[in-house]
DNA sequence: AGCGGAACCTGTCGGC
DNA sequence: TGCCGACAGGTTCCGC
């Protein structure tokens, strides 16, 4: 579900919120979510005061005390929701951190893809590690993207959904991106010249920082800590719009599959 | 090394 | 109404 700006936005609200506030208990509705034993986890988040809170691409890192972390992936369906302690659990409630003066901290999660786990040391997180630029980094460059793309044939749309090279893109951006630079999802990336791998990271940017102001796309399922929805689906040009008029040309907006996942562009404006 | 397909799990929607 | 397949904002593993 949720790509780097409804991450972030979930971030800056629970920056605002949950700062400073203890987890005095948790509890584990479903063990599957957590990587080691509920027990473990319990102990470990148990009396710890919220120290931190940031993102690294998709991944929410909660600081606890002075040297843990609180490491969770949100995949498709994660959400964190902030509520009064009193509030009923929801049949897809997962983990609940209960918090002092009466509030909670719950993971919800329909589909269970997501995950959390307790680090010390976030340089050992395999998956964090492994993240590629974040989309402002200085160090992603026309020419640095250039190089690390030489040897690469995949559909470029392909290419931008993988987060050891850009961090925090997903399927909806992919294609927002890509539709604004009138670029062929399907081309393979080392046909692009240094100058359109330019433009495209300008998009990338200038898309992200759009929807960041807006709190993200709520399509489906993504939420915001106090359960409200993003806005910016209606600042969508192509995702989820196949067979609507495209806004530039009129020809009619396509869907197609690439690695079993669809992909939306406009066939004319998007040529090569 | 790079690539694509299957798998993970649950819910919703559209067609017959 | 009921069943069945397709589809969903993501990532990892596996075999080629």
């Amino acid at each position: 579900m949720p790509e780097l700006p409804e991450v972030q936005t979930i971030v800056n609200e629970l920056a605002q919120r949950i700062i400073d506030k203890r987890i005095e208990h948790c509890d584990v509705l479903r063990a599957g979510i957590l990587k080691g034993p509920s027990r473990l986890f319990c102990y470990q988040v148990a009396e710890q005061q919220i120290t931190a809170i940031r993102r690294i691409g998709k991944y929410i890192l909660i600081g606890l005390g002075q040297q843990k972390w609180l490491i969770t992936h949100l995949r498709m369906t994660g959400k964190f929701i902030l509520q009064t302690a009193d509030v009923k659990n929801h049949i897809h409630d997962r983990v609940i951190f209960k918090l002092n003066r009466g509030e909670k901290l719950v993971f919800n999660d329909v589909r269970c893809f997501g995950h959390m786990e307790i680090v010390e040391d976030l340089s050992a997180h395999k998956g964090i590690q492994q993240q590629g630029w974040d989309p402002w980094d200085k160090e992603l460059t026309p020419l640095n993207l250039k190089r690390k793309l030489q040897n690469r044939k995949s559909a470029v749309k392909n290419v931008l959904l993988d987060q050891t090279l850009i961090s925090g893109l997903g399927n909806i951006y992919v294609c927002e991106i890509l539709y604004k630079e009138k670029i062929n999802p399907l081309l393979p990336v080392n046909l692009l010249s240094k100058k359109r791998l330019g433009g495209l990271i300008k998009s990338t940017r200038e898309i992200l920082e759009l929807a960041l102001v807006h709190n993200g796309t709520s399509i489906s399922d993504y939420k915001r800590v106090d359960e409200k929805s993003g806005e910016f689906q209606s600042f969508l040009q192509v995702y989820g719009k196949s067979g609507e008029a495209c806004k530039i040309c009129g020809n009619l907006i396509s869907r197609i599959k690439q690695n079993q996942r669809s992909t939306f562009l406009c066939l004319k404006c998007q040529k090569n």
